[in-house]
RNA sequence: GUGGGUGUAGCUCAGCUGGUAGAGCACCGGCUUGUGGUGCCGGUGGUCGCGGGUUCAAGUCCCGUCACUCACCCCA
């Protein structure tokens, strides 16, 4: 039966060998968070729509989910597709609270669907890595700075480009406003947001005429947005604009402590800013706000994000305080794979082809193949006793480095096809170098 | 959701003012009766997105539709 099929936007399917690349950094991160004692779960794809809507955001496209025999329905009624890993994180907290010990610190990797446009990083199906520390009731603020530096620990281990943390305190945007007297916060952290896509005069004038500021107080949001600085110097700087606010000096000294905190230890690939301008919308962000950009990528906005908030989840009675941070693992890694600048080495797990040299001696590669396997060396048999040439084509085409002869005699040899050596060795003991073992994550020099 | 672009071989594309389908790469075979990558020769492969219209004749013109794609919006 001939099926003819069509691709469907935004739902990527990766080929082998860039699936390679995705389950290494699926692992690496994973290494990373429970080298810090995060523990993993997962939640269920689906959610009721009324939790999922809950959060209050409008334009959330959600997929809902429909038996094809609705007179049917029972309790699969009502439920949709996550569309971020907070949602369903907030209700399992609630859900299993009482299961739980806070703070609970926990890290979660999976899909989740949006019905939006796709576009290059932005895709219908994606996969996120969230990391999250609840409390209950009350949650240290060091909290925000293990959290973020976790992140800033896992990022900086992933083969991928430069990344930078930027970080700001929405205590310190809001009690600077506040300071200075501007009449409506919200509307003017939203329209300071649209820093990047206008013009410093014109969000001033937004400013003046949406926030209700006199031009005086836009130019000093202006001069406080523009703050960005890799170390504690902005408190300084800050303090310099003549604001003063208890919200503010709060704000001041937690994002000292995290932009402190991140760059400690001097990471290699990861960079750590206090960027004032960073507000994340309006959300439910309380405390600490981070973005996190990837060089040579900036196209595609943030690769992560996060933040605290003072009430992840409530159940009327208690309130569950949380931080966390998540990175885009489809967004960041699919426009990565499209540009050849990471790849796998090869599209099987294979370390060694075992040829055959004809049908009625196929067992004898069997047991070669066998021995292998014993000492952990992933091979396989050749699918045909085809010529030689062949055979070694069949291996060159899926980046199989090793291809083993066996002889008449006994005895053995194997090739490395890459550079055409070829030894006698023992299947009993011999293994390929570690690099050769499993497939790696190759990482190519940018080429914008 | 709004606006633009594009749909021809597995992939990237060509096809001028309408005359009945091409290239490169890939794939298969041979030169090369058992050790690949280069070279040469040959071969397989197309309801020209789908439906309708104009015409003696449509990949080409017109209408519709679907899909993909880019920008806006939003975000990971």
């Amino acid at each position: 039966m001939a099926t003819k099929t069509t691709p469907l936007s935004g739902f990527p399917e990766l080929l082998p060998s860039a699936r390679v690349v995705e389950r290494e950094v699926i692992a690496s991160l994973s290494r990373t968070f429970e080298l810090h004692g995060f523990a993993n779960i997962e939640t269920r794809a689906v959610e009721p729509v009324d939790v999922l809507l809950g959060k209050g955001e409008t334009s959330k496209e959600v997929y809902l989910l429909e038996r094809l025999q609705k007179e049917q329905a029972g309790s699969d009624a009502g439920v949709g597709l996550h569309f971020d890993l907070t949602v369903p994180f907030a209700r399992y907290v609630l859900e299993h609270a009482g299961h739980l010990e806070f703070p609970f610190r926990r890290f979660q990797i999976q899909p989740a669907w949006r019905g939006e446009r796709p576009q290059e990083g932005r895709y219908r199906q994606f996969t996120q890595a969230d990391v999250d520390v609840v409390g209950r009731d009350e949650l240290p603020f060091h909290h925000d700075v293990e959290v973020m530096r976790v992140m800033v620990e896992a990022l900086d281990a992933l083969p991928i480009p430069p990344v930078s943390f930027q970080f700001n305190n929405r205590k310190l945007i809001q009690g600077f406003y506040r300071g200075l007297g501007l009449p409506d916060l919200e509307t003017a952290i939203r329209t300071i947001d649209k820093l990047d896509k206008l013009p410093p005069d014109k969000v001033a004038e937004l400013l003046v005429s949406d926030a209700g500021a006199t031009s005086e107080q836009a130019q000093r949001c202006l001069e406080l947005a523009t703050i960005r600085v890799s170390d504690t110097s902005f408190v300084e700087r800050v303090r310099a604009l003549g604001v003063e606010d208890e919200l503010l000096d709060e704000g001041l000294a937690e994002l000292a402590a995290v932009v402190e905190g991140c760059s400690a230890g001097a990471p290699a690939t990861v960079t750590v800013e206090a960027n004032l301008r960073i507000a994340r919308g309006l959300d439910y962000y309380t405390g600490t706000v981070v973005e996190i950009f990837m060089a040579g990528y900036e196209r595609l906005k943030s690769v992560g994000g996060g933040g605290r908030y003072d009430a992840l989840a409530t159940d009327g009675r208690t309130t569950y305080p949380g931080v966390g941070v998540s990175f885009g693992v489809s967004r960041s890694l699919i426009p990565l794979l499209a540009d050849g600048v990471l790849a796998g080495s090869r599209a099987v797990p294979s370390a060694v082809l075992v040829a055959v040299t004809t049908e009625e001696t196929r067992a004898q590669s069997d047991l070669v193949a066998a021995s292998l396997r014993a000492h952990g060396v992933p091979c396989e048999v050749a699918a045909s006793a085809q010529k030689f040439g062949k055979q070694i084509r069949y291996a060159e085409r899926r980046g199989i480095p090793y291809v083993w002869f066996t002889q008449d005699d006994g005895t053995s040899q194997v090739r490395d096809i890459r550079s055409g050596e070829q030894v006698a060795a023992d299947p009993d003991t011999w293994s390929p170098p570690t690099d050769d073992l499993r497939p790696q994550v190759v990482m190519k020099e940018q080429q914008q």
